[in-house]
RNA sequence: GGCCCGUUGGAGAAGUGGCUUAACUCACCAGCCUUUCACGCUGGCAUUCAGGGGUUCGAAUCCCCUACGGGUCACCA
């Protein structure tokens, strides 16, 4: 490998950023950076039919969050542009001219229809459903009868007969075809633009790409642009099949499939942290040779190989990408957490949309307190609930934890050195729970789980102290206030 | 249906003929720690590598067949 390592992420701009489409982008980014290579985005928007208003913009957007960065696409050019299908054209045109010169491709005058009944009656017949060549070898007066008849033609590309062509892959090793299996296919549409199998052909090769590494689902294609590849006399680049990323049910994913969350955005927007998706995604079908999980972006770079890529597909477990979000989410400076957790905070109304500065203090002690086990940022209005709620509710648990005996002593113990309390911090709660455990003589779970259930209404909770400190003395003070008057119901 | 790819525990996976009575991580379960809670820690979780045949002194690792899953066969990428 003397040459300079060029890879590329070419997605089409059909919707948002596909975890799929992430993995791959991640992939060629870190095959890039690991050899000294450059990684380019290209967009492949050449169906015009698909594209999607805003998706390009999404898409960049996406990409950028998730932290690939490139060296030439649309907004950064690198001699080989431009970087976008739709601006190729007359390139397209040129090589494609070339060929119908040559022979090697033709003019096909069938119409939309002909060819899907074609098709069905050969499915009928349990036949491979293939062009059957039937433009081939039109006779010029033929032509001209079509032309007549208004008809406009698209290009198909004359596939080599009794060739076999090798995919050389570095994850699958030698993959075989027959050309005989593969029927004359459309390079160029009636309006001139090309079909994907072309123009990735002509693209990779002037952008001089080294590897093509990307979605199996190409494998099958790949003889087809092999085809176009030997037609130019083009050097092919070398190329690398990842598996597909499967749904928890072990299936392909669909677009509406909603067992996965599917997009990059969505995982932004419920507040993953970009490294912690980089992360996972990169041990979604490769593995390090140590015993570790967690790898920082130039860790990544360093050890990643395509001959450690898994040839099997695998499935998404959202599980273990909350465990290891949860587990930069704890690294991360709470600032930068609370970014993250405060517009969830305000969209549900628990905070206001301005903060002066000391709500800002106040939810970032919030989400300081819930930083530990938030697996994601959203998560924290269901966690922080207990603060904003004017009444408590208590459920079976709950109510069996307070229906204790020693539950009114305790709270009445509780209440008289809350409105005696001169400072109200985490430092005096603590002083005031001792006194309630020396005047009542309750401690440990007797205790803290009567004052934390009856002052959040949960058995489950963060430090007691600073839960009880945050939420203010006024709101601890009636709720306590609000068991004793009601032990008798809560308790029945 | 043809062609192509794949199949190690619930999930990601290591393993490329003997070091494997199959590593590591997530999940799950049990216990410990913590005066509460959480974090954390410790232990358990595949006698077996889809199934069946071979090859070999020896196979998860090599070969064949079957089953299952997936991709592709578009004027989609």
């Amino acid at each position: 490998m003397s040459k300079q390592v060029r890879v590329r992420f070419a997605p089409s701009p059909t919707g948002h950023l596909h975890i799929g489409g992430a993995r791959s982008a991640l992939f060629n980014y870190l095959f890039a950076r690991h050899h000294g290579g450059d990684f380019i985005v290209r967009i492949e928007d050449t169906d015009r039919k698909r594209n999607v208003e805003e998706a390009e913009a999404k898409l960049i957007e996406s990409l950028r969050w998730f932290g690939t960065e490139w060296d030439e696409s649309i907004d950064k050019d690198g001699g080989v542009g431009p970087y976008r299908s739709m601006d190729r054209l007359d390139i397209y045109k040129e090589y494609i001219d070339k060929l119908v010169e040559e022979g090697k491709a033709y003019h096909c005058y069938c119409t939309e229809e002909e060819l899907n009944a074609e098709r069905e009656a050969m499915k009928a017949r349990c036949e491979t459903p293939r062009y059957s060549g039937k433009c081939r070898h039109l006779a010029p007066e033929q032509i001209e009868a079509y032309k007549a008849e208004g008809r406009t033609s698209s290009i198909r590309f004359r596939v080599p007969e009794n060739r076999e062509y090798i995919v050389h892959d570095h994850i699958r090793g030698e993959v075989k075809f027959e050309s005989n299996g593969i029927g004359d296919f459309v390079i160029a549409r009636p309006d001139g633009i090309p079909t994907y199998n072309f123009a990735v052909v002509i693209d990779d090769y002037l952008m001089k790409i080294t590897h093509v590494i990307r979605g199996e689902e190409h494998l099958s294609n790949t003889p087809r642009q092999l085809m176009i590849y030997e037609a130019f006399g083009f050097e092919a680049p070398e190329f690398a099949h990842v598996a597909l990323i499967l749904n928890p049910d072990g299936k392909k994913m669909s677009k509406r499939d909603e067992s996965l969350i599917q997009f990059v955005e969505q995982y932004r927007d419920l507040g993953y942290l970009p490294e912690a998706l980089m992360n996972f995604l990169a041990l979604l079908g490769w593995s390090p040779e140590e015993e570790r999980e967690i790898f920082t972006r130039e860790e990544l770079i360093d050890k990643f190989s395509l001959s450690r890529v898994s040839k099997s597909p695998a499935i998404f477990d959202i599980h273990k990408l909350n465990w290891m979000n949860n587990h930069y989410i704890k690294q991360a400076p709470v600032e930068r957490i609370a970014e993250l957790c405060i517009p969830h905070m305000q969209k549900a109304g628990q905070l206001p949309q301005k903060l002066n500065e000391d709500q800002y203090e106040w939810a970032k002690q919030v989400v300081a307190l819930y930083q530990e086990q938030l697996q994601y940022a959203a998560e924290i209005t269901g966690l922080a609930s207990l603060f904003f709620e004017n009444e408590v509710q208590y459920d079976e648990e709950a109510k069996a934890v307070l229906s204790d005996e020693q539950v009114p002593d305790v709270m009445k113990a509780f209440h008289e050195e809350l409105v005696t309390l001169k400072e109200y911090t985490p430092d005096t709660i603590k002083e005031a729970l001792k006194a309630v455990q020396k005047v009542t003589g309750q401690k440990g779970k007797k205790l803290f789980m009567p004052v934390r259930v009856a002052t959040t209404g949960l058995t489950h909770g963060r430090d007691l102290n600073q839960t009880l400190f945050l939420l203010g003395r006024d709101k601890v003070v009636s709720r306590v206030q609000n068991v004793i008057n009601n032990y008798e119901k809560i308790a029945k």
